[in-house]
DNA sequence: TACCTTATTGATATTGATTACTAATAGCTA
DNA sequence: TAGCTATTAGTAATCAATATCAATAAGGTA
């Protein structure tokens, strides 16, 4: 894998986000100063870098996809309302869903690698504009 | 919300299906008998269901939207490589998911609803398959 | 039973996200 | 510096899903 402007753009892109950007969003923030990019460009190496785990990818219902700079085990809190993503860090949580993997295994026949886990509610914001 | 035909066949076929149907596999199965149909009206009531809560929805990584007839708590296991999704009915599973309810609460401010769990890995027949 | 109102449907156009394609470009290696 | 080839830019194509709207049919009413 050869290194490129673009490659570099786009990961420095991703960890200034502080959010979970999309590929639109990389693309967006990086087109006024790098006019020539394109947004297949974007969508080719965010997903090289999902595939390769130097980036996660977030799937939520009804959204594009999201990318996350977090590549270690950890969750999600996803507003309903907004879309809002959280990192939700709690290694005693992961642990709990770790443990089970043996249990789905002997259920399933699965050979599992990940659990991916979202809290799914209304973020702060949103539930103070429901409740008002 | 009225009573049609379309809803009654559409419902009974997810049912019907053994897995976890998209839309478009509700509308195959259903367009040699009922040519008329539209794939439109498909995922309308599909959709409707699901924000009704008489279906829910799995939204993996890659693939159009499945359905689900279970709509209680339960989580899934999906196989990476060719889709197969399992529903996981655990009750001591589910509990330890709840239990953090508050903790991420607290931790987020989000007022949570639900979680979404999902184990990936490989089913049975795609190990088989990577390992042979 | 016939009628009326209006939710729902069928058919299709449109949107939105993402991928495919290909000639031009630019990393890397010798 | 030259040459090979991975990568890019630009755009067309694909795929899932939704929007639109005239025609239809549910189901209440007289």
């Amino acid at each position: 894998m050869r290194n490129t402007k673009q490659k570099d753009l786009i990961m420095k892109t991703v960890h200034g986000h502080g959010q979970h950007p999309t590929a639109d969003e990389v693309y967006q923030s990086l087109k006024l100063s790098n006019p020539k990019l394109s947004l297949a460009t974007v969508y080719r190496n965010l997903n090289q870098f999902a595939d390769n785990g130097e980036l996660g990818r977030v799937v939520i219902d009804g959204e594009p996809t999201h990318f996350d700079i977090h590549t270690g085990e950890h969750s999600h809190a996803v507003c309903e309302n907004c879309g809002k993503i959280m990192d939700i860090f709690d290694q005693g949580l992961q642990n709990r869903i770790s443990e089970y993997f043996a249990n789905i295994e002997g259920m399933t026949d699965f050979h599992l690698t990940r659990a991916d886990l979202k809290f799914i509610g209304l973020c702060p914001e949103c539930t103070a504009k429901k409740t008002s």
